[in-house]
Order: structure tokens, then C-alpha cells, then sequence
DNA sequence: ATCGTTTCTTAACAAATGTGAATGAATGGA
DNA sequence: TCCATTCATTCACATTTGTTAAGAAACGAT
């Protein structure tokens, strides 16, 4: 059962039995092989994602034809490009699999209906962006404060078990920094 | 009437007579000098504002003492600790008046009453929350993907009036760069 | 207007980060 | 398995940004 994960999230924010079901039975399971694209720059996004396993990234394309990362997502992550999700509008970003992802998803339309039927749903997508808005703000501000060795270690620290799976050119591009500076990065911190 | 720019915003985004009405006649006009804090670390921000003259800063102390400037809010913008207001925490920032200032104050409780009544406020209050959440994604990219310069020559683009009224050492904070470096782009940009 | 304080500018130097190139390691397909 | 490609590391050097210190300019209170 695909939906085992989603689900214990669920439970976990005090969702009964029933809104479980009648939630979880909105989703759809897609397989991605790695590099399969869930959106793509220009396109609207009309969906909201929850990864059951693997990984998957946020980029855009630079004027020298390489990949901006601006975020991430792994198991028990919501994914959405929820600008434009909610406004309707052409996404600037694409999204793709970087590992085989199994992937759960809701049309937005869908979400919306239930949202409105079932008032604990909507309490938790508001706390869902709310999260994410706390997320961006969160980052504003290490980017503000933080050197690139002190956001570095940061992410190590808050994400450990990433650090093996995340290619380090992504992770550069993820930390504002060029792939050799990442390097030179982890030579100084022993490690 | 302190409430004229704040009606004109809301007549702008469609609300009825009524509405309004309803709406502003919630809020209390409060004058601010230079100097007075709406808000002090360690708070809980309770309430919405909405400038209708002036100018604030949001911020919170370094190590060393010196002000970190997160944002700021002039006339016709809302200002509220978002995440304080929204999950009743203590807020991690300061909020105070740079210039003698007209704030125009909903309690969050009114709001959320209000808000529960009227649906084009609901949906208002979603939509700025939104706009605030794109303007943190905006700011992150440009953190990750601009240079000091960039940034602020975006900034001058964008905030030409804030120029003058914004000290330089604050504006050099919210760029993430230290006051002699944005002295030296400014030398170098011929203004 | 004057004095003291704060802010801004400038300069020299230090430190951090970017860039280009070379090398070797890892990876993925045929 | 082999080859081609991609990725990570390293180095030398360039550029950007930080730091410290000093003086000039702007500001505020009296």
C-alpha cells in the first residue's frame, strides 16, 4: 500500500479514520523513473504532491544552460509549485526525479473540494503553506546572515541523511555557491 | 481621515461599501514617533497593521549588538509579525518606526472574526499572506542567484523613494552586505 | 549657530568566493 | 567490459566582499 505513509502523516495531525480515507482516496500514485519531469518551466501546475519515496528537485535553467536548484523534496514532503498552483499562473520552475520516486498525487481541484467538505484539511493546507512560508523566510535569512561554510554545516546538520544522496553540484547551487567553493568547503571542515 | 489610503487599497481590490466600512471602523489609528516600537522581541504580535504614513523596520540584534534589518513596510503596506500573529510564538523580531508614523491596528482576534463573516476579507488576508510568501521565494532567489551589486540595483529599481529614506547601514543589512560595501557599489554604480 | 554624535565615505589590506583548467573517480550505456 | 560522459577535487589566480581605521559629512539637541 503506497498510501502507508501519507496516511501515519495524517495521523500524526490528529486526522480521524474517515477523513483519512476520504482524503488519501483522492490521490493517485505515480512511479517516476530518475529524471522524469512532474512539471516543467511554463507549464501550470494543478497539483499538490506528497513524496512516498525518493527525491526529487526544484530547478530553473541559467542563462549558461545549468541548473538553478531552488528546493527539494523526499519522502513524507509535500511537493507543489504553489505559486503557481494557486494564482494560476506559468510556473518558472520545473520539477524532476532524481532518484525512482514513487509519488502521490491530488489535482487541485480535488484538494479544493475536499478542503471545503472536510474543515481539518483545510486547516492543514493552510498549515502547509504556512510551513512553507516559514521555510523561505527561514532561508532569506541565513542567506543574509550566514557565510556559505556556516549554511553549509546547516544543512548538514539539519539534513544529515541528504548529504549522500543530493549530487554536490546541486547542493551547491541549493547553497548559493559554486560546485568548487562546496568542495573546498568540506576540505577545510575535515570531512 | 487617517483610513483614506487603507479604504482606497480595499475599494482597489473590490470590496463594497459595506465591507469597508466594516472592515476599517475595526481598526485604531496609533502615532508613532521615531523610535516607538510596535513590537519587541520576546512578544507575541497580536494584532494586523497597516501603514498609512511613515515608515518601519522589522529587525532583530547580532551578537555584536547591531541591528539585522529583515524587511521593512512603508505607506499603503501591511506589517505584522506573521509567524508570531499566526501561531500565537514569541516573535524572534522587533518591528519599530524609522520616521514619525500612522499605523492603523486590527487586533488578530477582530481580524479573524471579521474575516469569518466577510469572505472577501478571508480571501484578502489569504492573498496577502500569499503575496508575502512569493516576496520571501523572490528574496531567496536573488540571494542565491545575484551578486551584492544585483541586489542592489534591483532594490533601487524596485524601491526608488525608499532611497532617500532608508539610512544606508539599514539598507546594507537587509542586502546582507556590511555598510563600506554598499558605499563602494554605490561609488562604483557613478551614484 | 555650535557642539557632540551618528552616519557615510574612502583606503589599505585580509578573507571569502568565483573562475578556468587539469586530473582522476564514478557512472551509465553499448 | 570498455568507453564516453559526468562529477568531484584541486590548484592558481581573479574578483568580490569583509574588516579596520580614519576623516568628512550630516544630523540633532541645546
Amino acid at each position: 500500500m503506497q498510501e502507508l505513509k501519507l496516511a501515519n502523516l495524517l495521523r500524526q495531525e490528529k486526522f480521524n479514520a474517515v477523513e483519512i480515507t476520504s482524503f488519501v482516496e483522492k490521490f493517485e500514485v505515480v512511479t517516476l523513473r530518475k529524471g522524469d519531469h512532474i512539471l516543467k518551466e511554463g507549464q501550470i501546475c494543478t497539483f499538490l504532491g506528497f513524496v512516498d519515496k525518493g527525491l526529487l528537485i526544484y530547478y530553473n535553467l541559467s542563462e549558461d544552460g545549468d541548473e538553478k536548484i531552488c528546493d527539494f523534496a523526499v519522502e513524507n514532503q509535500w511537493v507543489t509549485q504553489y505559486q503557481s498552483m494557486s494564482t494560476g499562473s506559468k510556473s518558472l520552475l520545473s520539477i524532476k526525479a532524481l532518484e525512482p520516486t514513487i509519488l502521490l498525487k491530488i489535482s487541485y481541484q480535488n484538494l479544493i473540494n475536499i478542503a471545503e467538505k472536510i474543515p481539518r484539511i483545510e486547516t492543514y493546507y493552510k498549515k502547509m503553506i504556512d510551513n512553507f512560508l516559514f521555510t523561505m523566510v527561514g532561508r532569506t535569512n541565513d542567506f543574509q546572515n550566514l557565510v556559505a561554510e556556516e549554511r553549509y554545516s546547516k544543512f548538514v546538520k539539519e539534513n544529515p541523511q541528504l548529504i549522500q544522496r543530493l549530487p554536490q553540484y546541486y547542493l551547491a547551487s541549493f547553497l548559493g555557491i559554486a560546485p568548487q567553493s562546496l568542495s573546498r568547503i568540506r576540505k577545510n571542515n575535515f570531512r
